[in-house]
DNA sequence: AACCATCGTGCACAGATGTGCACGCCAGGG
DNA sequence: CCCTGGCGTGCACATCTGTGCACGATGGTT
């Protein structure tokens, strides 16, 4: 009845461009109502918004870093004065619209975790995907406490807006020792899960930088000890993407840590047909290179500021 | 450059709801310009909004249009005592949407002409769709003059919204005689015509009524004269779709003039994958019966009022 | 039965948006 | 050279839209 009513709403008010004042008569109902029916049409999925890119876009950023690094690049339009944490809430928003609109019948979404994947997640809009799995690509346990529920809810909220079958990957972020990985990638609860993430149709995941002003997730919450932060930066780790750490000419393989890192490395990433790499934040900068350099990712959501700051980076002159 | 800034504002507008005043500030222009960037966006096609119908909407009058025909149906909301220039209006509107929704890579769209047809042109945005073609399926050309040019243009209007290639059929509506059709009808350039109709992927046509109030345009533009009209009375022809006569049980095929229409018959038509029909107008519900139960649509796009008409017709308690 | 929490609604106001008008810029033509 | 028509812009106002608040209905609990 409601949602009937939302759907004749928002006809009406989108496709009709009727004013809410002629819908509410119509419906019978006041101007306010129609206003909240209007919105919640938005929130639950009922109306969907597009905005593609004209074709003939010359010479902006956007399209710089397409074409140095061979992906499709979504760049954000922030002001310059604006803050971090708004310009995260910017990308995440747009990084949600964009990824129900790529959402595709039987699709499997992995998503890795983090602040930028919390913040999409905080903006997704109902939109039911037949036959889709939502699998969670790297773990969360930590030694301090709250990084599995915390997951948990990350994936489940995703699962819920896709209306999709959920995969949660229930290993720590990283195990002491290589041997348990090795020893648990035998199981079969846990290959089961490691076989849904080969069949992963779209990656989404962030960059985490080792010194950021937002910290990022891992370096903050109980996962590494001093020694192995100590450890990092004598291997000149700038950052990782899904706990898999990498330096920032794109060069991952001989950090010894990910030997015991859960998530898909670069190269097991490359696999998959669609990785979303989502970052803001000018500190990201050197990971988001490594991560970019070791080509994770197939399109990358990023801001105005931070794509800039990307491209001013590689052109060698740092800003200060 | 303008449609960049288009396409900025749409973004900061529709995707990260930013309000059109902070949207000015960014782009260093004033309101009023992003507020005309926007309408812009949403003409040039930039911006596409579409409403998807909730699974379960009950007992309403779609889903038993839906139900006793065996079509999808897209019920347009409208005010009661809405004049039918302004339904046609709203239709018109709708359907418009609808299709640039629906256009997919290499259709072959198929149109027929008339006032509906004509008035869902006027509300085409732009939706450029690669290999796509246009393709006029029944003549226009009448012993009064115009016919050509105005099917032409409204094949080019279609054309042009799509980015499409037009084919134009350029044979009467009615030919004097059959034995002209069928020699016509062995010509390569109409042959040409008759081949990309037959690969339509969406026909879109309106129905005709004999009798109706906003006069359908077949009854009025000089294509019948008065014996023919007389004929089609003593033959209870209640209207046409493609300039094909239908009875209101549907039948068409001992319509006398009908062998001398150039338009494709029911029965062609029903070979094709997609077909939507529009109709606003009580006095098209026989008409539109006659055509539904010919099963010449798959889709069926219609206001509310006009669906009451018809479903009350339906019972056989036909209101005054 | 009384109570309370929750929810949906309309009112009224604040804020956001659309648009007629006038101004200024530019290009083409006299 | 000026004139003129077309176009894009900002201003100011009218209209449209979002939302805090209060009220009333509903349903469950004590």
């Amino acid at each position: 009845m409601r949602e009937d009513d939302a759907y004749r709403a928002a006809t009406m008010y989108y496709l009709q461009d009727q004013t809410m004042e002629v819908i509410a008569k119509t419906l019978g109902v006041s101007r306010s109502t129609v206003s909240r029916l209007i919105k919640s049409a938005r929130e639950e999925g009922v109306v969907r918004i597009s905005v593609r890119q004209p074709s003939g876009s010359g010479t902006n950023i956007g399209h710089r870093l397409s074409a140095t690094f061979g992906i499709k690049t979504h760049v954000v339009p922030v002001r310059e004065h604006a803050t971090e944490l708004h310009r995260l809430e910017q990308v995440a928003m747009v990084a949600a619209r964009l990824l129900t609109e790529w959402a595709t019948p039987q699709m499997v979404l992995g998503v890795a975790w983090g602040t930028t994947v919390t913040a999409i997640s905080r903006h997704l809009a109902p939109t039911p995907v037949r036959g889709s799995s939502v699998v969670q690509l790297n773990g969360a346990a930590s030694t301090a406490a709250g990084g599995v529920t915390y997951a948990g809810d990350l994936i489940a909220s995703f699962a819920r807006a896709f209306d999709s079958t959920p995969y949660l990957f229930p290993v720590p972020a990283f195990f002491d020792f290589a041997e348990t990985k090795a020893a648990m990638w035998r199981e079969r609860s846990v290959r089961r899960v490691l076989d849904v993430q080969r069949h992963v149709d779209l990656a989404l995941f962030g960059v985490g930088a080792v010194a950021a002003d937002v910290p990022s997730h891992v370096y903050n919450a109980g996962y590494l000890d001093d020694a192995e932060m100590a450890q990092l930066t004598a291997d000149r780790v700038v950052g990782d993407v899904c706990t898999v750490f990498l330096r920032e000419d794109g060069s991952y393989r001989d950090i010894a840590i990910n030997a015991r890192a859960t998530g898909p490395s670069p190269g097991d990433l490359r696999q998959l047909a669609r990785r979303v790499c989502v970052a803001v934040g000018e500190a990201k900068v050197p990971a988001l290179l490594g991560a970019l350099r070791a080509r994770v990712a197939t399109d990358l959501i990023i801001d105005e500021t931070t794509a800039r700051s990307l491209l001013d980076r590689l052109r060698g002159s740092v800003r200060p």
